[in-house]
RNA sequence: GCCGGUGUAGCUCAGUUGGUUAGAGCAUGCGGCUCAUAUCCGCAGGGUCCGGGGUUCAAGUCCCUGCACCGGCACCA
């Protein structure tokens, strides 16, 4: 048995995961699936990294350690991905022993190698800020923001990786291999960038206690990214079991966001060529998920949306099945509620759903269910045969969407079949033999479009099969070869049950489904598949419902982050009234202005971004709410000292605050 | 200002390395059917492929240029 290992990206756990992150893994678990059912040995492998500073941080911050709060995020992603219906065979966490390992193993087999070599950073160092300055950063060798501390020069002992011996190897590779980086468009950049030359990485952090410790340097840990990367090999046994590695390396597909594309066709095959370790056969860079137009992202609340939410309000298969099918895969894909309602409405109430329905009632109404083989009805079967092979073709190509595609053309073929056969007709013409044969086939072309549907929509296929009388017990036994293709011999008892999924109503699609249903488990026998839908009835719109016309809201904070402040901490952040005395815009800025303000005991200048909201003219003399106690900072050149309030989305406009009526500047705002 | 992306039917989008008459779904109009969730099937209308210039026997596709919109960064303290 041909063996398909494939892989996502292991997840950032400080934020839980949104439809972004779940688009990744529903295309990986599409493909995975397809695998399974081309007759592959798979193991897909998922996964958190959790080494990150800011985990770190957050973790302090809701008063937890590191791994009780890694632990809690855990729960939060294996929930939504399995409210998905992903099937990832393994889930691999970067603080695990076994990933500690497989890190330790690369980094010994680099220094080895002599490809790690020990390096010191060097520069000025701010105390202030508590960070490395630039020389352009500083201002008559000082640091702006801190004129009156003298900066440090500092060294900090750090391991670098020798990315730059590489460069050749990988270009070489990427000539060879052009299949290597996926879509096309990323290769081209890849090869700019090689073209342009490599620097050595920096691989380790000194000084921190979050993170794998170096096996050569124990005080200094393993830089997040690189330890990350290394995941796709500790997942299979490298540093624990020889065995296991030999079995699944290298992978075959790595499924990954087209940011990070770098990361995973540079510097991670040059670590695995540094390690002796072959490399991954195929990387793929997926678009990203905006939501209405706007880049999905986590400051932006308004477009995140919580994949279990939309799983839950019209099933999981249908979100699963619109953003394989409607999303080319490669390129980025627009979310919005309307439009996953109208190809809900179109490709599985009024086609596949439909065609479920019409098939399972006919067969019961004219032979109360009971259905004997027929031969093949010549059209339909080569029908069948065409759309199977190109939606393997596209499959095979990582073309998601195409396969998708011509999985419904088979819809498609077979209610055009029906209608041009007329069963109703034969069966009132009393020419049963016809009737027979219609009825089968038309049962066959639906059994093999949900055969071909199974890795998109696994829950509902195994439905639909059961109501044809040909029942799985779970859809990964299904076989490409043998099961999409149109048969000829047995018989068959269909069962007609509720609407897999009912249409939406004008009214019912305006507004949000807030009742959150959950999908009605599949019974593991097929009589009750049969008799229960896979998914429940569209809630209707209450009344109430009727008149909210917002999206659900974002994700609420993680339980047990409580990032609320107490009244000191508030108390220490200083809001003032200030009366503006001059405004300009800042020349050469986008939306900079420059504003003098009056605060009462004092006059401030201040730089607020504001200037594509406002005209600057309009603001003089203008009462304004700031913030007077921050650092400053350059903006331009310009030392801000202070913040200007205004209420804003990001992606829109801001909008200030404003006083009905003029407190005295400088009047202290609590 | 720099970098990147997009611009194709009323709407949402496909369109491989240039190659017949530019496609799909939705929406619209007409017709058919009554097994089915008012579903399904057929037909039709609808296009300056953003504008301009160029390369070519041939351009939606390649090159130059302009415009519009979007995103990122410089600058949202």
């Amino acid at each position: 048995m041909p063996r398909y290992y494939l892989t996502t990206a292991i997840d950032y756990v400080n934020s839980r995961p949104h439809l972004g992150t779940a688009y990744e893994k529903i295309a990986a678990d599409v493909i995975a699936r397809y695998r399974r059912l081309a007759g592959f040995d798979v193991r897909f492998v998922m996964g958190n990294d959790e080494h990150s500073q800011n985990v770190f941080r957050q973790a302090a911050e809701a008063g937890l350690e590191p791994i009780a709060y890694c632990d809690r995020m855990e729960q939060e992603f294996r929930k939504a991905w399995s409210s998905l219906d992903i099937s990832f065979d393994d889930f691999i966490r970067t603080t695990q022993p076994r990933h500690k390992a497989g890190v330790t193993e690369i980094a010994r087999r680099l220094h080895a190698a002599g490809d790690i070599y020990q390096g010191t950073y060097e520069g000025w160092y701010c105390v202030g800020c508590e960070a490395f300055k630039q020389d352009k950063d500083l201002v008559d060798g000082r640091c702006p923001l801190h004129p009156r501390t003298e900066p440090q020069w500092l060294k900090e002992n750090n391991h670098f990786f020798r990315l730059s011996k590489y460069r050749q190897p990988l270009l070489d590779h990427l000539h060879a291999h052009p299949e290597f980086i996926q879509p096309e468009s990323r290769r081209n950049e890849i090869l700019r960038l090689l073209e342009g030359g490599l620097e050595d990485v920096s691989i380790s952090r000194a000084g921190q206690s979050w993170g794998i410790p170096l096996p050569f340097d124990p005080g200094s840990v393993v830089y997040v990214w690189f330890d990350a990367l290394i995941n796709y090999a500790s997942a299979v046994g490298l540093g624990t079991d020889d065995e296991l590695l030999a079995t699944w390396w290298p992978a075959d597909l790595h499924v990954i966001g087209k940011d990070i594309t770098r990361f995973h066709v540079v510097i991670w095959p040059a670590m695995l060529l540094a390690a002796g370790l072959p490399l991954p056969r195929r990387v793929f860079g997926h678009g990203f998920m905006t939501k209405d137009g706007q880049r999905m992202s986590k400051s932006n609340p308004g477009t995140i949306i919580d994949p279990s939410d939309a799983a839950a309000r019209l099933g999981a298969d249908p979100l699963r099945l619109f953003l394989t099918k409607e999303i080319v895969f490669g390129n980025d894909g627009d979310f919005s509620w309307g439009r996953f309602e109208e190809k809900y409405n179109v490709d599985l109430a009024n086609n596949l759903g439909n065609l479920v329905n019409r098939v399972t009632a006919m067969a019961e109404r004219y032979r109360q269910g009971r259905l004997v083989a027929a031969p093949a009805a010549e059209t339909l079967a080569a029908a069948a045969t065409t759309h199977a092979h190109a939606y393997a073709a596209a499959m095979d190509a990582l073309q998601l969407d195409v396969a998708c595609q011509s999985a419904f053309r088979l819809v498609d073929a077979t209610n055009e079949y029906i209608a041009a056969s007329a069963p109703w007709a034969l069966a009132k013409a009393g020419q049963d033999h016809a009737l027979d044969r219609v009825l089968w086939n038309a049962s066959e072309g639906l059994r093999v479009a949900a055969v071909l549907l199974s890795p998109v929509m696994p829950a509902s296929c195994r439905t639909i099969l059961a109501r044809l009388g040909t029942p799985v017990a779970d859809v990964g036994d299904l076989r490409l070869e043998r099961d999409a293709q149109v048969h000829v011999s047995g018989t068959r008892q269909l069962t007609r049950a509720d609407a897999l999924w009912p249409r939406l109503e004008a009214d019912a699609t305006a507004a949000p489904i807030s009742t959150k249903t959950k999908e009605t488990p599949v019974s593991d026998t097929p009589k009750d598949v049969a008799a229960t839908p896979a998914v429940p009835a569209a809630p209707a719109a209450s009344p109430a419902a009727a008149q909210v016309t917002a999206p659900p809201s974002a994700a609420a904070p993680v339980e047990g982050t409580d990032t609320r402040l107490s009244i000191d901490e508030f108390m220490k952040v200083d809001l003032r009234v200030a009366q503006v005395l001059t405004a300009e815009r800042v020349p050469k800025s986008k939306k900079l202005v420059k504003l003098s303000v009056d605060l009462g005991s004092e006059t401030r200048t201040i730089v607020a971004g504001i200037g594509e909201a406002y005209e600057p003219e309009a603001l003089v003399g203008r009462r304004i709410a700031i913030v007077a106690n921050l650092k400053p900072a350059k903006l331009m050149g310009i030392e801000s000292n202070g913040m200007v309030l205004a209420a804003s989305a990001e992606g829109n406009r801001p909008i200030l605050i404003d006083f009905a009526e003029p407190p005295a500047p400088g009047t202290r705002i609590r």
